[in-house]
DNA sequence: CTCCAGTTTCAGTAAGTACTGAAAGAATGC
DNA sequence: GCATTCTTTCAGTACTTACTGAAACTGGAG
């Protein structure tokens, strides 16, 4: 059990406290914030939890700490798993399994855009080629694309495809690279500007 | 109306259900996008039809066009006016307001991107900090600030920490530049890698 | 095989969010 | 002043998403 870990460790009560009460700070706002940003809370909340504790732990850890079921605990870390940014963990000699949260956060940060990159921008891109597709002289006619509705569409399309073709670029700079990769990018940002 | 309006162009009705096809497929899209990133739909289908249509509507337009209530309407359009991404418009002689979207999508990045850092980032970044004070040793004292598990905390916060400093800085660099910042990054970053 | 510790699944429900429609409020013109 | 046209607000409701808890499942030990 977690508690007879903590056991082992010489923290005064006092400092126990103290040290909970950070995290449990610093849990909350990650929940929160992870919810505006289309992520829900309880998984923010546990990977906040996995992350700031710094220690494996297993489910019951996890449901007691941040009062949910075991059912939620359950799917909540599979898809933390799935997202790549929580591993499992078996312990030799142990039952049950352990979760830990990634280390390093350009890594992690790594994984979640590459993640989202692919399920939410890949599809976008492609509906406005398909939507320019439609529109185009070859679809239409030479005639009809040159009217004046249809430019104005065409132009605005044009213009989101290209700005997402950049944003594309700049992810996939990131995603691999990692830390390495951002720390420069971010140097040469500094530097250039 | 915006009926009388189509009517002033020579659009065939082939055409005109073409065009009108593949807007709605981009409106839609653009909508379920915005639900994955926290924006909720119906004001992501609005924006998108004021981006893709390039032409100012009035609200009946928008209700007309995307099946929703005056009420919603009217709520949705404050907030993308609020977002400072669509503007109202006074047509002289008309009663009526108009809405139309920004043109620029690096603009429309550039004000999205601040008000979100400054919403949900800012807010992340000053709890995490006041998390490190928190565990400091002028507040928990030397030998307590030493303890394993006090220790890994704080690590993992100054590391969260340094992550959300560096990528403030570059969304720093996009706030304000907008178009040129941003192509200019472009530009440094594909040469650099 | 059975038992048991641990995990997953999922129907039912609670909580949260978005939407409508009607009523109140503004602004314009007579 | 009143009538007309357009906009906003908000209580009530529909819809969506998240969560629970119990039952089913899994795999190791006896």
């Amino acid at each position: 059990m977690a508690v007879a870990e903590a056991d082992r460790t010489n923290l005064s009560p006092a400092v126990a406290t103290q040290l909970r009460t950070a995290q449990d700070l610093f849990i909350r706002r990650w929940g929160e914030m992870g919810q505006t940003w289309g992520i829900n809370r309880t998984m923010a909340e546990i990977h906040a939890l996995l992350y700031v504790v710094a220690e494996p732990l297993c489910m019951d850890d996890v449901m007691e700490r941040l009062h949910i079921s075991r059912g939620n605990s359950s799917m909540s870390l599979r898809a933390l798993c799935d997202w790549g940014i929580v591993r499992r963990l078996h312990k030799l000699g142990e039952r049950r399994e352990f979760f830990e949260s990634l280390t390093d956060v350009w890594d992690m940060f790594s994984l979640i855009t590459a993640e989202r990159k692919r399920r939410e921008m890949d599809p976008v891109l492609e509906t406005i080629r398909e939507c320019r597709r439609m529109l185009d002289e070859k679809t239409i006619g030479k005639q009809a694309a040159r009217g004046r509705e249809v430019q104005l569409t065409r132009e605005r399309l044009a213009g989101m495809e290209e700005f997402m073709e950049v944003t594309n670029k700049i992810f996939q700079q990131f995603i691999g690279n990692a830390r390495s990769g951002l720390t420069r990018v971010v140097r040469v940002l500094l530097k250039a500007f």
